[in-house]
DNA sequence: CTGAGATCCTGTCTGC
DNA sequence: TGCAGACAGGATCTCA
């Protein structure tokens, strides 16, 4: 599920867990994407959140001595419950439990993960990230420059973490469709001019997104969990053979690096 | 180093 | 209805 706009919505409505005391942890499954730390209660129980941030769709728990960081893969969510609630879900695998309420880590596939670290900046999974679409320093000259030496599709350019974090399978269809850039395009064969385009139609997209988000708040953590994830005005994904918004075409699809791509080769020839 | 393909896992949908 | 197979919003790993 989640691509960055579902990280900052997640973010937003855990936000008042900072200054509060986690109490305890209990792992259930500790088999995510990798094997949760065993010590995980015994280093933070007791421990105050002094702040909860996103980088890049990671969440991080800022602890005086500890971070945790907190993926949630392809299908993660956290979810708020009363303290006492002892409602239980199907792949409910972590719980941290605060004074009067508790937050649930919940995820079918596993390919989430949680960890503990001394410093999340200089974590393996951090530390080789690429800059956020939203901040300044991903511009036009940074992405003209980095697409020089790549030899993938730019699609996969945009995906790749390492290049700029946030942007997965959704959006990058979406910004390229709204840059007008074709997805099988080799990066190096941008210009610096559409990069402009990529860099700018990223921020207003994601920035659109996480507005949206934030509007299904309460529909997104109600402790059945079961409502509908929000969906902003998608132009081209999950749209194939439907009719264009900007010209009479039908949107393709098509398979790029095992995954679905988007767009309209006419508007993005 | 790069890039392509396999891989982890469960749930849901489609077609026979 | 049953069941096999495809596919799903991620990202690492393995290998050429």
């Amino acid at each position: 599920m989640p691509e960055l706009p579902e990280v900052e919505t997640t973010l937003r409505a855990i936000k008042s867990f900072e200054e509060k005391i986690v109490e305890s942890i209990s792992i259930h499954n500790p088999n995510l994407r990798w094997l949760v730390d065993k010590d995980i209660s015994q280093k933070l129980s007791g421990k105050k959140i002094n702040q909860i941030f996103r980088r890049a769709k990671y969440l991080i728990f800022d602890f005086d001595d500890y971070q945790l960081i907190v993926h949630l893969g392809m299908s993660g969510t956290l979810r708020i419950m009363n303290r006492k609630d002892n409602f239980f879900k199907k792949h409910d695998h972590a719980e941290l439990i605060f004074e009067d309420n508790k937050l649930i880590y919940n995820d079918p596939r596993r390919f989430g993960s949680i960890h503990v670290t001394k410093s999340y900046k200089d974590h393996f999974l951090i530390s080789s990230l690429g800059p956020e679409p939203l901040s300044r320093s991903f511009c036009k000259d940074y992405l003209f420059k980095k697409i020089q030496n790549s030899k993938t599709n730019i699609k996969n350019f945009i995906m790749n973490q390492k290049n700029v974090v946030g942007i997965g399978n959704i959006y990058a269809s979406e910004i390229l469709f709204r840059s007008s850039v074709d997805p099988r395009r080799l990066a190096q064969t941008i210009s610096n001019s559409e990069c402009n385009l990529i860099t700018s139609n990223s921020k207003i997209i994601l920035k659109e997104a996480i507005k949206v988000g934030g509007t299904t708040l309460k529909d997104f953590f109600s402790a059945e969990g079961s409502a509908g994830y929000f969906k902003i005005q998608l132009n081209v994904y999950d749209r194939e053979n439907e009719v264009c918004v900007n010209c009479e075409n039908l949107i393709s699809k098509i398979t790029q690096n095992q995954r679905a791509s988007y767009f309209c080769n006419i508007c993005q020839g």
